[in-house]
DNA sequence: GGAAAAACCGTACCGGTGGTACTGTACCTT
DNA sequence: AAGGTACAGTACCACCGGTACGGTTTTTCC
């Protein structure tokens, strides 16, 4: 059982190497198994199809991801008990951690998918949206305890917000592949920061 | 002359069209020349490859946006000669007029070349890049304008600023089409004004 | 230790797709 | 009349996703 699941996990690591720097599209099953190095019947044994391996692609990405907020948010809550504060923490820390990645983020595969009508596969599709209303309820949460403390200085829809998040991100993301400038994602993490903070701040400065 | 104009522009509509909605790579050149109504050796006297194809996608595609932009800006100035209410306005025609599209937004073509690797092709990319630096410019000069009135309430980078316009829009359709409710992305644009407000203005409320 | 199931390999094949190559031809301009 | 423009038509190729199916090794469980 631990080798069928030692070649499955391969084929994904390979096959999302291949996805994230050339496309769902561009990369070939053939390619896949010859950098996984197995053969085509035991890609198939493995995934019925393309779309079984996006779909399993994209859950275990969901799940990274989720992972990854987990920890910058753990973190952010040890460094501080203002709900404002963790939440101005957690975002410089989301930022950072964009920022050190090498070649800068490596492209949300979620937005890969959304772009490509493989998500045409109900499947796909659906696994894309629970991510997103994953994320959406994780900072709707955040926004909720800020603002039982601190009054919005602006009318805004908290879920809306929240989407801002991810939002800002894929939007980051796609922003630096078209220029070439990774540090782009890092820096548009940092102005949703600066707007969380005029948004809750009682006093402007 | 004009008779090949028309078919070039021709070809080019039922490309878009397929392009939006099924993606780049679902679109299959025998299925544009069918809807086209011509056949495959006419498609390649006008398109060398399917990259060229793309490319003039997306050079077609960033004019039209940039024409909207010029009129959402436009009316914004007409209507308006503080130079922060104009980019307010702006903001709120911008998100209406993505509001009021059928099916929402059509996608933007530069994400959908972003996330396949078309942009392998340098003629795309290059496109792609320009657009993008062509964005920033243009509202760049938005919020320049904006900080010879009122200084900003925290101390933000104005290249940034610009970006976070496209981005928010990228990021919104991204989101919209990941969960399939196309009004989040003008509601995006929204919450981008409300920053932009918050920024700028000398009196919070 | 033997049977059965799991995890593959090998090979052959199919339809669709991007792309090439070349010939033919209607039309328009000079 | 000549030559370029704008296609149509046909034939062909390599690659890719996917199917089919028989054979082989490895692991698991009784």
């Amino acid at each position: 059982m631990a080798r069928g699941e030692d070649t499955r996990k391969k084929i994904l690591d390979v096959a999302q190497d291949a996805v994230l720097t050339k496309g769902f599209d561009a990369t070939s099953i053939d390619e896949i198994v010859a950098n996984a190095q197995l053969t085509k019947s035991g890609f198939f044994y493995h995934f019925r199809d393309k779309n079984a391996l996006a779909h399993a692609l994209i859950e275990r990405h969901i799940q990274v991801e989720d992972q990854l907020f987990d920890e910058v948010f753990g973190r952010a809550k040890d460094l501080a008990d203002d709900p404002l504060q963790v939440a101005l923490i957690a975002l410089k820390l989301l930022a950072e951690l964009i920022e050190d990645m090498p070649n800068g983020h490596p492209g949300c595969i979620v937005a890969t998918a959304v772009y490509q009508d493989r998500l045409f596969n109900p499947d796909v599709r659906e696994a894309n949206r629970r991510a997103v209303l994953g994320w959406r309820s994780r900072f709707r949460a955040m926004f909720d305890a800020i603002v039982e403390v601190y009054p919005a200085n602006d009318a805004v829809d908290l879920d809306d917000l929240a989407d801002m998040v991810s939002s800002v991100i894929e939007g980051g993301i796609v922003m630096a592949r078209a220029v070439s400038e990774p540090s782009i994602t890092a820096r548009q993490i940092m102005l949703l920061r600066s707007y969380v903070r005029l948004l809750f701040s009682p006093q402007l400065k």
